[in-house]
DNA sequence: ATTAGTAATGTCAACGTTGTCATTTTCATT
DNA sequence: AATGAAAATGACAACGTTGACATTACTAAT
């Protein structure tokens, strides 16, 4: 019964040091030092330094979570994501990380997998820990997923699309414009017989949602679409040539087709240029994305190029605009670039 | 002075609901709500459906921070990376992920953009929230970072690299052994004067390391380095293209490039085949990485393979088992392939 | 020297959980 | 019915921080 304190974790190695270690060893209050370590002011140069000093002697890192519950509030910014696969989460991403990262922000990532339930589940974790605000892709959601953002009243940002109805404010492309576009351009460019080639049957939504407007327009415009082909797999270089030779195998005369992306799209170039079939002679190719090495190749891929990257910084933006804001509803529609490349 | 309580957040909305709201509710314990929602054993059938019922209709989510910060642990998990940017960071992301997502854990995402003195920043900022374990890639660290990880003591795997001494463990590939499987291949095939070529100033370290065992390798197969040519800014298709010529400008005798990665060597392969030279009858290329869009090009990309995803898996699985044991040393060397490919 | 006003520091009580230990209930045995 | 053991539930005190408010130390004006 002689030990009486500190014998509670395990023997001998000192445990993380706290706000009160560093509080004892420079004689101050804990108060004070938390303020030290916060940059709050009124604190005079004479107990910073001997705080600051004796919280590197004790090598002290703060302890986030005591503040985060304290104040109700974290740095942590949920990014909700479908799939960090292909190449277009990661560019967003990145520009979201880079704004994020300038303002101290943290950002946890979830990955749904394109599944809307799996969503929830996600957004219910990530909600666990209090974040300042969301990021999540695509404005297509489950009840629940408003429901909860409105409970937590916490500031909301989706990307990609635009289309649709955002819980507060949204960044991205307009994918029926897009759509729009594309048809437009394969009639001026009189070709006839159009076809179009998805993959990963049609998910996420906006893939589909852009693949109906661009079946519109071509209706509009004369040229209905002669027949398309939807991979059940991801998008990838190899499906987009299976996916091709399938469709061309139906429709022969096809003379263009739109890819739901580059991947596809890209497979789709060299297949035929492999088999000697002339691109864009023969047969019009245009792919969605516009990822960089579609502008190496041989024949430069045409392509709906995206602003991803900067998607991800606006976004990132509005979300910090927001969380001064609450109340501020913005759709900020990014718009698009055809590059015409050498395919079409 | 009639009010007396509640009034303290904003006018009437309802705060967050806590376990104490849910445990009133339901004329029960707190501690038994917090059971129930654990899933805490010992906790009769009817106890549990009584708190859930209530839980629901106050729409309770847990507080993680309250949790964590009681619990001193966590389901966070930092995984920090040098970039987001190119194709390899994300799919061993993505194999990471769908390991702790598994497991019940988050990833927090950090990004060091190369920079060691962020990797230390990064690093702390996260273990501010008590992860449960860390992720990184790399093994070449700030002294600090592994000062801070000891004192920490949390479980740590690097990934990406085999060749250097782990904090705890690593998993990934030797690329220096990659190194002289290339070099040793040049030799076999033939080749007389290999160059090398890189990007971005040989950031991260390991493909400096790989490129000078790739030097060596060659000088003691009796085929020394002709030249080289580093980029300074980020690998793509464009600068691939663009090293080449100046590299085949200083030495067109030149008969077999290694690349640092294959964004560089597609652009190179198609640009070379765009001014008419041919490959691999004039000149071999081999790539690094061995992204999948190399395998659809007309002629395919030759590459030294890596199992990025099976990295992310391997690493997460082999942190969730240090969990439990944290001693444990672990080098996972999970080796490369050669795909020949048409290039070489 | 007194005063008033500001800056610097401190005390105390939360924040929402959960671990420990105490108490009560339940149930199979005798 | 009495007994004991196990299961179910609860009371209480932390976890490490910070906001609100109180106190003390300075500074400048009278």
């Amino acid at each position: 019964m002689t030990k009486d304190r500190a014998s509670l974790s395990s023997i001998d190695r000192p445990r993380r040091a706290t706000l009160r270690d560093v509080a004892r060893l420079s004689g101050v209050s804990e108060i004070s030092v938390s303020r030290v370590m916060r940059d709050a002011p009124s604190v005079s140069e004479r107990l910073r330094s001997r705080v600051l000093a004796a919280a590197n002697e004790l090598g002290y890192t703060p302890n986030r979570l005591a503040g985060a519950l304290k104040t109700a509030s974290s740095n942590l910014v949920a990014v909700i994501v479908p799939s960090i696969g292909n190449g277009v989460f990661p560019e967003v991403l990145n520009g979201i990380e880079s704004v994020l990262a300038e303002a101290g922000l943290q950002p946890v990532l979830g990955i749904t997998q394109y599944d809307k339930a799996r969503e929830v589940q996600v957004l219910r974790d990530m909600l666990a820990w209090s974040p300042m605000g969301v990021i999540m892709a695509g404005t297509d959601h489950e009840p629940a997923v408003r429901r909860m953002i409105d409970q937590h009243d916490i500031p909301v940002v989706e990307f990609m699309d635009v289309d649709g109805d955002p819980m507060q404010s949204s960044v991205g492309i307009s994918n029926i414009k897009a759509a729009i576009a594309v048809a437009d351009l394969l009639a001026e460019r009189g070709y006839k017989r159009p076809g179009y080639i998805g993959a990963w049957s049609e998910r996420p939504d906006r893939s589909r949602v852009r693949r109906e407007a661009f079946e519109r327009r071509l209706q509009e415009v004369g040229i209905p679409l002669v027949d398309k082909e939807i991979a059940l797999v991801p998008a990838s270089a190899e499906i987009g040539a299976q996916t091709t030779e399938r469709l061309l195998q139906r429709a022969p005369d096809i003379d263009a087709i739109f890819f739901a992306n580059d991947d596809q799209a890209l497979g789709a170039l060299f297949h035929l240029q492999r088999t000697g079939r002339r691109v864009p002679e023969e047969i019009g190719l245009i792919g969605f994305n516009g990822i960089e090495i579609g502008c190496a190749t041989p024949t430069i891929l045409a392509s709906v190029v995206t602003p991803r990257f900067q998607m991800g910084v606006e976004t990132a933006k509005l979300l910090l605009a927001k969380a001064d804001n609450l109340s501020s509803r913005t759709v900020m529609d990014l718009g698009f670039e055809i590059r015409l490349g050498e395919s079409i």
